[in-house]
DNA sequence: TTAAGTATGCTTTTT
DNA sequence: GCATACTTAA
């Protein structure tokens, strides 16, 4: 025990022994936190005999909990497998499929994610008649998610929102949309945490069941919970008070979406005799970098009195560089990077930090041209992906025949001739039975189709029904597979003419390896085979981040969102302009301003070794070439903390392609081969230069780079070879 | 019913 | 500038 507790600083031993009562762990930047967290768990379980199963604790990323896992398992020799562990949404899940007797939908329910929600809300305007101009379905959705994370229900709803015509409309798009979703038994991210809420708050015995159940709760980043989060907590903790909330709350930066600053700054006041211990010491960065971070967040106006210092002895300043535009930003960061690879440091330890996901392009094209290997870390989401949203949607109707969202998607993909008005029919018809479209279809009457569609129809509920036997029989990833091949999705691609295709089968190949690598790392955790409803509502709450190849050596992309929690030896944060950082969305708010600042203090922030800051003068946006201005925020960083460097114009070409003697020769038309540096014909794109090619023969996948600078994915076939 | 061609609107950040 | 939605022709 001694020596388990001399790896940790004074302060942080405090928050692994004060195990009774709640704990509030200011944790700034660096200074332990995860550790602290981990420590925790590791003393609970193996120095207190708690048992792993009454230990709950959330984290704020399934990556987050995942990690946790594997480091109790592997340093404390701990049985992780009854441990709860997860984000908010994944243990929400977990309970709502455990109490499907009290709840208005069952365990097999669907999970919508934004897209879906999209597609919905077009469909209530349409029903309700409403002008999705002068009612903005993004603004709407935002209000109704506000609410949902408020728990204000419809029936409450005017008790908290202003009458008016405009929040009339909204409370009956609410109404509208909460009974489409029930009867779909489907649910959106914020249903999981309100109906949990729900749940806990309405059913006493239910509560009471997880009180004794989660005799200790640990929540990570706290400062970033919303009022349905902090109520979860606080009715399962609120009589036994053995909670930890670890948090900083200069780094909240999740207002927008829902969460609640005042949350970690009133926990004293939500519970009793609270223990309040600061983590101060940062061990992560160079002394400048944290003395700029300092500088900069001492602005903000509402915050918990701290400061980061560190015993680091590292003289390395942060260096701040303006360049022309945002094309000589990439390139200068691909030179850096360039330089750093040649000092034998791991691309791995490099990252990319921007505000906004669309800044990611101009890097991609310069990454690529150089040959050096990135990985974009969010964006849309894989499992958002078009071409994996609709297996995922055959998938879907198996488990959940009510999801009429899915149904839809697939009911005519791929075409097999069922049209808008036999659908439009269909849907008709289902409101006069009032049965779902599934029911409606399955009875197979079809005297109001034409005859063509009826049999279209028929062939495709015999398809459903076969595979719907086969789930009880089929393991998750080999249903999958048979669904892409008896489809022939892969051929459609395949064979199709436009370039977007190829990286659609690339997906869908990666989508078959990830699901058997879920089914393959399910039973080696739990001795079976997963189900599919599990499978498929895990799979709904996957981010960008759990995909990861961590095995794979490349520069990694991100916004400064998706890098909390997260630190690099070699950080670069670039386009730092007002109008981008702060955002030009947050500058007429105080509040957003200082979340824009938070924003930058959690980027610095992430740095170990060197922090590359950028800006550039000029930035294309959409269409037009603006012209730029430092963010705000770097006059708030005194100047000797700051390396300058001003104008810089690397004259950095891509390296020349030379094409070789071979393909100088006129090369014929079935020229079988390939080869990089290869000059190239397309009809549409013209001229262009291979940068890469994957797989053989003339259909060989190719990345070219255009004479007007575009990357794309083509297939040979539809290139000519030599010019 | 589908494919190709044209118009539009959109960009903050994500579980 | 891109992706999606809508229109038009076959």
């Amino acid at each position: 025990m001694e020596k388990f507790l001399s790896q940790l600083n004074i302060e942080q031993q405090k928050v692994v022994q004060h195990t009774k009562g709640p704990v509030l762990v200011l944790a700034g930047a660096g200074s332990g936190k995860t550790r602290s967290v981990i420590y925790r768990a590791a003393y609970l379980i193996n120095y207190q005999k708690v048992n792993p199963w009454n230990i709950l604790i959330v984290t704020f990323t399934n990556k987050a909990a995942r990690e946790l896992l594997s480091r109790l398992e592997d340093t404390f020799g701990i049985s992780v497998r009854s441990l709860w562990i997860g984000t908010f949404h994944s243990i929400c899940t977990r309970i709502l499929r455990y109490e499907q007797e009290h709840l208005p939908f069952t365990s097999n329910f669907s999970i919508y994610d934004e897209s879906d929600q999209k597609s919905i809300f077009k469909k209530i305007y349409k029903e309700l008649d409403i002008d999705p101009k002068k009612f903005a379905p993004g603004k709407v959705r935002e209000i109704i998610s506000r609410q949902k994370n408020s728990l204000i229900l419809p029936k409450d709803f005017l008790e908290f929102n202003d009458a008016n015509y405009y929040s009339e409309t909204v409370l009956k798009i609410y109404k509208y949309y909460q009974n489409f979703l029930i009867r779909n038994n489907a649910l959106d991210f914020d249903d999981l945490l309100m109906y949990t809420a729900l749940l806990l708050h309405d059913h006493e015995e239910i509560r009471r069941k997880y009180e004794k159940k989660f005799k200790y709760v640990m929540i990570d980043e706290y400062q970033d919970t919303n009022y349905a989060q902090f109520k979860i907590i606080n009715l399962i903790a609120r009589n036994h008070q053995n909670l930890c909330v670890v948090g900083d709350d200069d780094q909240a930066i999740y207002s927008w979406r829902g969460a609640d600053i005042r949350n970690i700054l009133s926990f004293e006041s939500d519970y009793k005799n609270v223990l309040k211990i600061k983590l101060e010491q940062n061990y992560r960065s160079p002394k400048s970098f944290l003395l700029a971070a300092n500088c900069l967040i001492k602005n903000n106006s509402e915050r918990h009195a701290k400061e980061l210092w560190t015993a680091l002895e590292s003289q390395e300043k942060p260096e701040l560089v303006k360049l022309e535009n945002e094309n000589r930003e990439a390139e200068y960061v691909v030179r850096q990077i360039s330089e750093l690879r040649n000092k034998n440091i791991s691309l791995n330890d490099c990252v990319v930090l921007y505000r906004t996901n669309a800044q990611s392009r101009v890097f991609e094209n310069s990454f690529m041209q150089h040959q050096i290997r990135y990985q974009i870390v969010g964006g849309v989401n894989f499992y958002q992906r078009k071409e994996i949203k609709d297996i995922l949607a055959y998938l879907r109707i198996l488990v959940n025949p009510a999801d009429s969202e899915s149904f839809l998607r697939i009911i005519n993909f791929p075409a097999r001739g069922i049209g808008k008005v036999s659908i439009g029919r269909i849907l008709d018809k289902a409101v006069s039975l009032q049965k779902n479209l599934l029911q409606t279809v399955l009875e197979k009457k079809f005297d109001y189709l034409p005859a063509n569609a009826a049999a279209n129809l028929r062939k495709f509920i015999d398809l459903l029904i076969e595979w719907q036997q086969l789930t009880r029989t089929l393991p998750v990833s080999e249903l999958a597979k048979k669904v892409i091949k008896e489809l022939r999705l892969i051929e459609l691609y395949d064979n199709s003419k436009d370039p977007k295709d190829i990286s659609r089968v690339e997906n869908i190949q990666e989508f078959i390896a990830a699901t058997e690598e879920f089914s393959e790392k399910y039973l080696e955790e739990t001795g079976e085979e997963p189900k599919l409803d599990e499978y498929l509502q895990n799979i709904s709450l996957q981010t960008d981040m759990d995909n990861l190849k961590e095995d794979e050596e490349a520069v990694k992309l991100m916004t400064m969102h998706n890098a909390k929690g997260l630190e690099f030896d070699h950080v670069f944060i670039v386009g730092l302009e007002d109008g981008l950082l702060p955002h030009a969305r947050s500058i007429y708010d105080l509040n957003n301003v200082e979340e824009e600042r938070r924003l930058f203090y959690v980027g610095i922030t992430r740095a170990r070794k060197t922090l590359k800051l950028t800006y550039a003068r000029t930035r294309r946006t959409f269409d037009a070439v603006q012209t730029t201005f430092p963010s705000r925020f770097l006059s708030e960083i005194d100047d000797d903390l700051l390396k300058q460097q001003n104008e810089i114009f690397y004259e950095l070409r891509a390296p020349r392609y030379k094409a070789s003697d071979k393909s100088k020769k006129v090369v014929l038309e079935n020229e079988k081969y390939f080869k990089i540096g290869q000059k190239i014909y397309h009809d549409k794109f013209g001229k262009g230069v291979i940068l890469n090619v994957d797989g053989k023969g003339n259909d060989a996948k190719l990345t070219i780079s255009f004479s007007d600078g575009k990357l794309k994915k083509i297939k040979g076939t539809y290139v000519k070879a030599g010019i």
